[in-house]
DNA sequence: GAATTTATGTCAGCCATGTTGACTTTTTCG
DNA sequence: CGAAAAAGTCAACATGGCTGACATAAATTC
């Protein structure tokens, strides 16, 4: 913990004491800015396929997360975006109206509603993925073999310890439906 | 490019042709999904900052970006920010009427108002680096030796090629200016 | 079987932050 | 001088967050 500390600015409360920036200090404030202008244009990407369909960012997010994810309850899905029931419920029933979205009452229990992607749902997901795969690959491709590998290792890290292994799970149970095909 | 795009899934066009998940398909969308989740986390570090000052994250940012590069144009503010006139003036009204950010006419061209921040806005934008940099290093810390320079290079590739050169100038003044205590 | 809890949905209203369009003022530059 | 640039402002609107209150159906618990 000390090691990590010491690559920090000071506090703010130790007003008396401002030390001179360290090399340290400064890669770290670079890699600030640099995630935010690399997200900033990542997320600007699926906009020209929402514009045209009059949808916003909302309405991607989870066309795309219920299409890697077919059959996730709403419970899951306010867990992953963080937001409230009434946010999502809007642009969910949107999603519904508009054919891109099913919402299926659970077999077991029949309380829940489980999401499932339409065909024109698919195809939507799809174009989002296209999209920002294609600027991913780039990405990889320009910065080294194992880039995809460390890309990976530091994103992880980046989110929050309890989150993690959900995400991890989340991520890997997803990856295993598409790979599988299982529906 | 044709290697590039063997490493992305079919285009909803193609209809007729699409092919099994590869696992190059795989390991680009479980970025997709990673550099959501850790951009989701990320932002969320300030928000503790920003609720008992009743300031969002707009404020955020432009504190943030003025105190690392202290007498900007608001044209160039706006360009980082890629936001409309309206929206910034909004903010920057109330940033500037609470004393975070001073906004003097330019010495050479006294139609520019550069900005900067104000000793209360200077401790204000170390709390959020403060913060935003704690995540960073721990994440760095715990994905290995030449993390720092892995990430910075594929954050670095994920924006826009036509935007890239501008940011790392951008980053490399304000570094200069944080390193030499210029004002 | 009744009571409670859970999963979901919905109404109403508010707030933050983005947008477009029109227009003004001041200053610089050709 | 006239055009262009930098900035600010007014008005209206859209998106996507939020809180609070409440309703329904199904599952779970006592």
């Amino acid at each position: 913990m000390a090691d990590i500390n010491s690559l920090l600015v000071a506090s703010p409360d130790g007003a008396a004491a401002v030390p001179a920036e360290t090399a340290e200090d400064t890669a770290l404030v670079d890699l600030i800015e640099l995630f935010f202008f690399a997200y900033r244009d990542f997320v600007a990407d699926p906009d020209q396929i929402l514009a045209p369909i009059g949808f916003g960012r909302a309405h991607h997010r989870v066309v795309h997360f219920v299409n890697r994810h077919p059959g996730m309850r709403v419970t899951d899905l306010l867990d992953i975006l963080r937001i409230t029931k009434q946010s999502l419920g809007r642009v969910l029933r949107e999603l519904v109206d508009e054919g891109f979205v099913e919402s299926r009452a659970g077999a077991s229990d029949r309380r829940q509603r489980l999401l499932y992607p339409t065909p024109k749902g698919e195809a939507l997901a799809r174009e989002f993925v296209a999209i920002q795969s294609r600027r991913i690959a780039r990405a990889l491709a320009a910065s080294g073999s194992e880039s995809g590998t460390n890309a990976r290792r530091f994103l992880l890290a980046m989110i929050n310890p309890e989150n993690r292994a959900n995400v991890e799970r989340l991520i890997a149970r997803a990856d295993e439906i598409q790979r599988t095909g299982r529906r």
